[in-house]
DNA sequence: GTCTATAATAGGATAGAC
DNA sequence: GTCTATCCTATTATAGAC
């Protein structure tokens, strides 16, 4: 009976890795299961229901990760500017400077939409409402704090997209360093 | 000896509706042959690469539309004001308000993005190019223009990955809208 | 140029041994 | 908890009739 080779957690990190390199469709089995280092019995031991329940379990993670690391900083000590900073840098590195795809936005894509709608929903709707929070805070009115959250998230989805299809992670950068300008304008 | 039911280009519109909405991966044969109303023999017959042949008809396709109702009418009569106006109300009809993805923003998602990386960068290349002439007509510097053309064209791909998270067309008709206010800024 | 039929392979999922 | 072996279906692709 061996023990189990890896954590869970580490687990669903590296499943998380595979669907944001390949897409929903793209992750196959054989793929996750390289990506993990575990058989498929082993996945599905884990997550009995399959490439969906790894996905929901990835989704759960990411909820996890932007909570403790992005949405979290946005409600603890320092300034407004402050603790924005501590969310860009968290996602710069999650999105490794603009090399990595957003595993959200890879989602949103196909089938695989429909399938997840409400999480996905969920989602963007909490890390626009944490970001419209702060700039409340910093002095703006609501409806334009509203619209500066979604601009925020919106321009790394798109930032996002730009530097994979242009292969050149510039454009993500800029637009990190200009999210911290943007706040209190 | 049955002659052609539907016109070569017919089938190419078609087919990228079919990529738009299910992505490159979810895109199967089945798919393709349900979008076109071809037997999947016909689409061999027409595109002997298989899938991929096809997504390089889709690109060609694209290349062409961005060509005439998006590139084009920026270097047509009017002020600039009036010539961006033109490209984003095609833009707005070819992505139906923010309800259909954008076809290059799926294809840069997992392997389908290193197949067709060289088409890609040209395109968006193509599209941010035109409109960063544009905007050094109306007044910027190159270095401006160039931002600012970079930030429209990932505003539109932030903006559609957004509605499609959120299941809401707002924030695209919102960005739309804010894409003519901010040419001469 | 279109179709039906079919081959060949990859994908998702399960059984049962250890 | 992990593995090998297997099953079934979907997917890609081709052959050949009309």
């Amino acid at each position: 009976m061996p023990a189990p080779s890896i954590p869970r957690e580490e687990v669903v990190r590296r499943l998380l890795g595979c669907f944001q390199a390949h897409g929903y469709d793209g992750a196959s089995l054989a793929e996750l299961s390289k990506a993990t280092g575990l058989g498929k019995s082993s996945l599905y031991h884990y997550f009995p229901g399959g490439k969906e329940d790894m996905a929901r379990a990835v989704l759960d993670e990411i909820d996890r990760w932007m909570s403790v690391h992005a949405l979290g900083p946005l409600k603890g000590p320092g300034s407004p500017r402050q603790r924005l900073a501590r969310m860009v840098a968290a996602l710069d590195g999650f999105y490794a400077g603009g090399r990595c795809a957003c595993v959200l936005g890879n989602l949103v894509v196909g089938d695989s939409r429909r399938l997840f709608q409400k999480r996905l929903r969920a989602a963007f709707a909490a890390w626009i409402d944490a970001l419209a929070e702060l700039a409340v805070e910093a002095g703006q009115s609501k409806a334009h704090a509203r619209v500066w959250a979604q601009d925020f998230v919106l321009g790394i989805e798109g930032a996002l997209v730009l530097a994979r299809g242009l292969d050149d992670p510039v454009p993500f950068r800029r637009v990190m360093r200009r999210c911290l300008r943007t706040l209190v304008a």
